[in-house]
DNA sequence: ACGCTTTGTATGCAGCGTAAACATGCGACG
DNA sequence: CGTCGCATGTTTACGCTGCATACAAAGCGT
């Protein structure tokens, strides 16, 4: 019986997840076009041929990757909205958010903007989802309340990852912070 | 003396206007990842590396590429925002922002995502800006809201042609209507 | 007519993803 | 305990990429 994740490999001593630590250190590193499968495979002292036995190419070592992200990323909106009550729970997710793109530039834009399907993102989703139909007033639906506030912070995210905006480290955040409490007050009813 | 754009090539007739052209062609076939230098050449009928002697590199014919889709995008929120007036009019910037991004998948993150600097979509962002900045209310600062703004639109944007927002075709149009007119409806104090 | 600059070509290199054939060593079964 | 099977990793090879360098030809000023 093979443990799915874990797994101890026969010559190596747990490949598969070494290949996924090392990519998403070459990730971090120099973004995710510099990111090559063979580099990925020569950090970790094996062939280049290697990590085929574990993912069925470079596609599926990074969907590997994003579904981590996915993890750790629902573990911070959490804590966040655990962290306040009511608008400002919501604000707090979104600058949460942002800060978590601004950390790791690379990871969230192969969670969010690489392949894969909607499926993946479902626990993270489902934590705002929550806190923003617990807010939706007369402005907004709630379902049209949680999609306009997770697009203004993923879209904030975006134009600060890709320098589209002149907000670079403190500010970033001060500024997503700032703009996130007005919407979900406004949204909220004052 | 040469002209700097449109200038008659020696050999081909205007090479660089048809790289440009060819490679907006590969780019809306087949998505950023799948165009190649040596392809844009070959659907130009000249050898791999006549590219070269009009732009340094493949970066910089992206970002010819990218400059003429600014150019476009201006001139769509232009007509867009002169088709209606107050919160409407920046609804309707919104939306044909939204509806840009879908009818040029590629063209647009290759705008927003590729390699290139904050100062290629002034144009199109003064448009958004000055809109923005007469309706901004008691709510949020006038360049809070024109971020705002911006933000929403440009995530829900990415969040469509990223799959990650089970919206096609015609709903994406109606959605980010619906959702721009409402938040502009909340910024400028109903 | 000459030479210079511009434009395009030919050749070559290193790196990439990956397919196919091959080697190796652990675990199960006789 | 011996042997076989199969998962694991290696070797080799192919076509593709961006790009550096060296070369050829076409137009223009003098």
């Amino acid at each position: 019986m093979s443990t799915s994740e874990a797994e101890k490999s026969y010559h190596h001593g747990d490949l598969r997840a070494a290949l996924v630590a090392a990519a998403l250190e070459q990730l971090e590193a120099g973004g995710a076009a510099a990111l090559s499968l063979r580099a990925v495979a020569r950090a970790c002292g094996v062939s280049a041929m290697a990590p085929y036995r574990h993912f069925a190419g470079k596609e599926e070592l990074l969907e590997a990757v994003a579904a981590s992200g996915f993890e750790a990323l629902a573990v911070t909106l959490e804590a966040a909205d655990a962290s306040a009550e009511g608008a400002e729970a919501l604000a707090a997710q979104g600058a949460a958010y942002v800060t978590f793109a601004c950390r790791h530039p690379a990871l969230f834009r192969l969670m969010f903007m690489g392949p894969g399907c909607a499926s993946d993102r479902s626990r993270a989703y489902a934590i705002l989802e929550r806190r923003a139909a617990a807010l939706a007033g007369s402005g907004m639906a709630a379902a049209d309340l949680t999609l306009a506030a997770w697009s203004l912070v993923h879209g904030l995210a975006a134009l600060i990852l890709d320098r589209r905006v002149p907000l670079e480290g403190e500010a970033a955040q001060d500024t997503a912070q700032r703009i996130t409490l007005a919407f979900a007050r406004l949204a909220a009813g004052d």
